[in-house]
DNA sequence: CGTATGACTAGCT
DNA sequence: CAGCTAGCCATAC
């Protein structure tokens, strides 16, 4: 129904859902937003992001904890500082996912 | 409406 | 571990 339509909406309500101290991946919020595959899908939606100041979209990053896009301040580097800000672990310039990868408590 | 793009992922070399 | 290819999705133009 409106699931699509609400694709990227759900998106950024996933987002705003990730405890701080906690990570999500492109694949983990496609599938949370209904579409396991469209992690493209979900990172267009980052990047045309509408709600930078409503959605931490630093703490969505790549499968495999790589810190993959951003485009504020510093990019890389400021997404990483408020991630290790947020209490986020990290492994070399990768998140420590099996430590702070976030996990949907429903 | 059709084409191109991208902040992805997994697999293979 | 690093680099390249192919597949998939929704959005933007």
């Amino acid at each position: 129904m409106q699931q699509k339509l609400n694709f990227k909406e759900k998106v950024y309500e996933i987002a705003r859902r990730i405890p701080r101290g906690k990570v999500a991946t492109y694949g983990q919020l496609a599938r949370l937003a209904g579409s396991p595959h469209a992690a493209r899908a979900v990172g267009m939606a980052m990047k045309t992001n509408q709600h930078p100041d409503v959605i931490p979209c630093y703490r969505v990053v790549a499968s495999d904890g790589s810190l993959t896009g951003y485009s504020a301040g510093k990019g890389i580097v400021t997404k990483k500082e408020k991630l290790e800000n947020d209490g986020v672990l990290f492994r070399g310039e990768k998140v420590d996912l099996t430590q702070s990868q976030w996990t949907n408590p429903l």
